[in-house]
DNA sequence: CAAAATTAAATTGGGCACAATGTAAATTAC
DNA sequence: GTAATTTACATTGTGCCCAATTTAATTTTG
């Protein structure tokens, strides 16, 4: 039972470092979005639909989905609680019933004035250049094509 | 109600690709782990357990916690699964019953050969140099001592 | 057109993650 | 040596994440 295998020592898992980091990351958005009353997951969707506008080019559920990633186990309840708090509303499409449209209400729209000042404020007291960030968001965009495009051998 | 801001945009938010990688990654470990009877977090605590040794010097909850970031609102019914499959006993310190020691068991130690398998497995059909991620878990691991050395200001 | 297949969401259930609180044991301060 | 504090886990409750299944609407096929 050779305890000390090197690759297994968690310091060697670039997996850990990920997990970590993002953990962390999140736990720094914490308390910018507590101001907005919105969970780290909420802001993401919030900026999908802030980014794809109203009308007939509103956000579906699996638009939303297929941009962040996620399922709708996911993201039906999450939805619903934004739509309790008044940011969205949930409207099913005439013509094709089986789609759910998500449309910013004013309060969402609003809520996206405030939510300008997020970013900045995130980096704000962290010694880190603007550039090393765009190299290592390049490089984390640039893996996740590589697992997106490749299924797990075996 | 400026609908387009670039401060704003999914694609622009380094978090989102730091999410959606770590997501894409856990979820590349996935079947891999099930054919271990693993989820991921309770992979990474395995992997502390079977770094730390037994007797002694086996790891306190509190250890696991330190090394992973995660607390005993998570840590408290993961290591009771991972006790109930019979992979390690929580053990109270006879001089300090405050203290939770975790002992993996000979099924525990026995698990760790078949995880050895789990790193290299993981890369396989996977076309990216060792050398790159080297560099991005370097690039990693010194963000998170950024973010966990300094407070966010407010 | 009616049956079969597909699609889009919703639901259910297990397992994290974390804040807040509780509890018991140990330490410290008087 | 007792009271106050601290420490180490456990518990509770909310919300995410995902697999699996369900439901309903639409499309495709024969």
């Amino acid at each position: 039972m050779a305890q000390k295998d090197p690759v297994l020592a968690l310091d060697n898992q670039i997996c850990f470092a990920l997990y970590a980091l993002n953990r962390a990351v999140t736990a720094r958005y914490r308390p910018l979005l507590a101001e907005l009353e919105l969970t780290y997951p909420q802001y993401l969707v919030m900026l999908v639909l802030w980014e794809q506008g109203a009308g007939a080019e509103s956000a579906r559920v699996s638009d939303v989905g297929a941009r962040l990633r996620l399922d709708s186990g996911t993201l039906t309840p999450l939805l619903k609680r934004l739509e309790e708090r008044g940011l969205l509303l949930r409207q099913r499409q005439a013509d094709d019933e089986r789609v759910v449209r998500l449309l910013p209400t004013e309060a969402g729209w609003q809520l996206q004035e405030k939510a300008r000042q997020v970013p900045a404020r995130l980096m704000c007291g962290l010694d880190v250049e603007p550039q090393r960030l765009m190299a290592l968001q390049q490089e984390l965009r640039s893996l996740l094509a590589v697992l997106e495009g490749s299924a797990p051998s075996d």
